[in-house]
DNA sequence: CCCGCTTTGAAATTTTTGGTACAGCTTTAT
DNA sequence: ATAAAGCTGTACCAAAAATTTCAAAGCGGG
């Protein structure tokens, strides 16, 4: 991955890298602009000065001074270059796809993306279609109350699937792992409940009690977990493991984000009906909350 | 965000494919216009009217009448319309470029993993390697007490931040976004603190309420959104957009959770002199509670 | 805490651009 | 051959865009 690429381009450093390698000099509007053409670069800059400070939230004058800043005659000039860099890169088909752009980015965030991108890669190589769509069809069924723990990282994904499920559906709640604060609600959980666990390695014994007592009650064990497996899949009736492996002193969670969120995709497609109303329920709600 | 069908539209026809089809109907300048057009498809386009009309050796009138034929407003109408076909086109191929692997995975986990491969990409590819680092810096500042804070999705990600930062070094916390909670703790805050707020589109009002009153504290604030970038911005010091694009009704935090990864993992590569003792006595504290 | 320097945006100004009216030319039908 | 219909371009106008000016606000250094 770190590469001395034998080929190294001999292209004239684009535009936006040179924004990305100034941007420390800029001043505090010239960086807004900076961050939203790069954002949506190049395209950001196609429309009129106007149209991008608005964007930007700045005023017009300071884009022009942005783009004078970096070498250019004036608007119309840096459109210009804009237009023909794009060009250039749409004609070549070399400059787009593959692994992410030469250069770009800071050297730990770029290794840690391809890290991320590969777990996410094997991670959907290696899900039994059969089991997610079961598990969808689970977490679709509304008769049955669906209930979120996971550990002390996890947790935080937990929370992140329960704060969408709740919006497409009802009977949905949010158990935190410590016993103290599930015993005395496990009295509730029966054949009917769907308990959707995350845990990964160094698995976490009271997220382990919890699912195992929910399993010992009849309920239904969703396991999301790494691919060494949380002891959890002995009482879980589904399992999808997502790879967890990064450059770093700790696992990387991007998987389970990867499987939560189209879960939620998922699920959210198939209750369109009925989820549709609710959440526009909840929308209003929230509008009128505001005021 | 709530459309009315849970799946993508349908393309229209290009105006490419159009021009094409009725190219037999115009007139001699018409098709002069629309030959120039087509074979520098969109380019020709995005110039102006005189420029076009140069291009095609026919007067600006001509062009202009072309492009009303085309059914659109007049030319600034016509240019947005090339923009956003070529925005369009630009942005999804990078889906398909290196595709996983035909038939593996559920179709639906599928396509949300190369649309999430794809928001990683175009994330890395936008953050600027020294704001990033400054980022890393001041995280890695033991002086400064940090907070995370986040709405009600992104809520999540600030958890899953103040999990791990928690163990890397002291003087971490995790602000809930609600007013109510955060008030009083306000008079804590002042020139030496970090704020690190997530705060994607739909910009919730109480965590916008919390980075202002931070920042007129004195506090720095650092800002992690999407490419619209949250009204934040305006107060913070350091922002690092992410692509949360997905072929949902919500948007995909997994580039806000790859930043918060990376960002975990280079402060505590910074920190690890400091770091690494800290996290083993929070490991012994760990296993000693377990009996 | 205050002063000087830098940065920023509102408003005025200039330039460019898109749009329109109209007259001449070409073509076609009778 | 001629009149009618339809294109096309020149010249002009209006609108919008870019740019400059200037005063206020913010920031950092002493």
């Amino acid at each position: 991955m770190l590469d001395s690429s034998p080929t190294a381009a001999p292209e004239p450093p684009s535009l936006a890298e040179r924004i990305r390698h100034e941007m420390a000099h800029f001043t505090l509007s010239e960086k807004r602009a900076a961050h939203v053409l790069l954002s949506h670069y190049p395209f950001a800059g196609l429309d009129t000065v106007a149209e991008f400070a608005a964007r930007a939230g700045i005023s017009a004058p300071s884009v022009l001074r942005f783009v004078t800043r970096m070498g250019f005659a004036g608007f119309p000039d840096f459109q210009k270059h804009l237009r023909e860099e794009l060009e250039a890169q749409l004609l070549s088909p070399l400059a787009k796809s593959d692994p992410i752009e030469r250069g770009s980015g800071a050297p730990a965030l770029r290794s840690f993306a391809e890290a991320v991108i590969a777990n996410i890669q094997a991670t959907v190589e290696n899900i039994a279609p059969a089991e997610f769509e079961a598990v969808v069809a689970l977490l679709s069924d509304l008769r049955r109350p669906v209930h979120f723990t996971g550990g002390r990282f996890t947790g935080a994904v937990a929370r992140y699937a329960e704060s969408h499920f709740r919006i497409v559906r009802g009977g949905v709640s949010l158990m935190e792992s410590q016993p103290a604060l599930w015993r005395d609600r496990m009295i509730e959980i029966g054949r009917r409940d769907v308990v959707v666990a995350f845990d990964i390695r160094r698995y976490q014994e009271d997220v382990i009690a919890l699912s195992e007592t929910a399993a010992a009650q009849g309920a239904t064990v969703v396991l999301l977990t790494d691919p060494w497996l949380s002891p959890i899949a002995r009482v879980a009736k589904h399992v999808l493991p997502a790879h967890v492996a990064a450059p770093s002193n700790w696992d990387s969670s991007a998987g389970l984000l990867l499987l939560t969120e189209a879960l939620v995709a998922a699920t959210t497609k198939r209750l369109w009906e009925t989820a549709r109303p609710r959440m526009e329920a909840v929308e209003r709600l929230r509008d009128s909350e505001r005021n």
